[in-house]
DNA sequence: CGGAAACTTGAAACCTTTCAAGAGTCGTGG
DNA sequence: CCACGACTCTTGAAAGGTTTCAAGTTTCCG
């Protein structure tokens, strides 16, 4: 399996951030082991989804930060004719919420792709707590500036070849599996060909055959939604930056 | 002349933050008076450049966050074989600076298209200053959510057709200049052509196409540089959010 | 095990780009 | 003040990459 399980109910382990073996990618970033202690007693640790529902949804009151601890989630947007945009793919580590500062408003949903386990910092806690923890402004605003680096990150590959989209999206999960203590070399994708292709501003079917034409040149090696990647430069040498 | 002409060096009036045309829209809103003169001992005030040089460069360290006071900046990153992609443009009273919070090194270069006069809030005072004035966390989270969101926009008009990203375009300059006290109808692009089709990811000849097929059917009426919206109903009709 | 959804593959259609050539605009210097 | 040169813009025609439509196959879940 390439993702975490869910905590089994009977064995709940009080698992704080302390002993959270991703503060390393998340909030506790950068913030001492006294900081960290504070932000425990705010955050609400280790809430569950099943896989289809809404972590939360476009047009709710800004709920806060999530902190996702496993499980996999697209975060999407519709327009006002209905149509569904896909704008990115969260793994456990990642965080989410950033489309609820501008407005107090959410102008995305988050879905969970799998079974989901996440901690949320409440958005009305966020503003207190940056005054009692000095070091996690500094932080926000990181995650923060991150996000918009993606952004300019996905709209380079929006301009790229259809080939290099998806390559660059596959090392890009890849490099995340890595980060994360997974295998890099083979996953298992949690989103559909549809998925992958809205992401991607790619027809279904043209990723389809993208991953037929990769394998083809042994590139990598696709069993359904198992993906096994046979040559890592190739692979990074697709990529536009 | 759609752009605030730059204050002549003879007749140089000590505009503060409480005097400026464009606090609406800066990071004083949101904050009370008291507030904002703390601001203003911080903040470098009307700083100007020429047209073609850049207010910071990718790669520089995180100059902090800047205000538009006059003229136009083009946003814009490099790949690494040395495309140019534009991010952004921006108009005066908009906010730049947040492709430096990531990594505390610009990820793009802001080059200005005119004259430009700008004020800074230095990085490394922020951290200070958020502590000093409690009301700037929220402005400073709200703007850079306003990135996301805006992020989100481009995204989702990238997956639409030509016709509907350059009307989209049209549509977004026409409501930020009403926004700012100028026509909504008649604005000239101090961008060029190539400049608005690397934004859109068009090539440039389509956007001249758009612009003439445009005409044709009374859209808009064109000008060289200069725009007048004819129709502006069903400008707004085309636009997907 | 059965039905629905997801995936794959082919062929035609379509939108946008590329290539090319000419017209227009702007700033500069004689 | 006009002329020159460079850059920008416009327009046409052909080429190309991706989508759409369609049909068959596989996978997944109840």
């Amino acid at each position: 399996m390439t993702s975490q399980r869910p905590l089994a109910s009977g064995a709940r382990l009080r698992i704080t951030c302390d002993t959270c073996n991703l503060s390393k990618l998340c909030i506790p970033r950068g913030l001492n082991q006294g900081e960290v202690e504070l932000l425990e007693r705010i955050v609400r640790r280790n809430r569950t989804l099943d896989k289809g529902t809404a972590l939360y949804r476009s047009g709710e009151w800004h709920h806060g930060i999530l902190a996702l601890k496993s499980g996999t989630v697209k975060l999407a947007t519709l327009d006002r004719q209905g149509n569904e945009y896909v704008v990115d793919f969260l793994l456990p580590g990642d965080l989410l919420g950033f489309d609820g500062f501008a407005s107090q408003r959410h102008s995305c949903s988050a879905i969970a792709l799998e079974t989901v386990s996440y901690c949320e910092l409440p958005a009305h806690q966020i503003d207190l707590l940056t005054r009692e923890i000095p070091g996690l402004l500094p932080v926000l605003m990181q995650h923060s500036g991150t996000q918009f680096d993606l952004g300019i990150q996905r709209l380079i590959l929006s301009r790229r070849p259809a080939e290099e989209r998806l390559a660059a999206f596959l090392a890009h999960l890849s490099e995340r599996y890595r980060q994360r203590g997974f295998s890099a070399v083979e996953f298992r994708l949690s989103m559909t060909r549809q998925e992958i292709g809205n992401y991607l501003g790619l027809a279904p079917e043209t990723v389809s055959r993208l991953f037929s034409q990769f394998e083809e040149s042994r590139l990598i090696e696709v069993r359904g939604k198992l993906i096994h990647v046979l040559d890592m430069p190739r692979l990074l040498a697709f990529c536009p930056s």
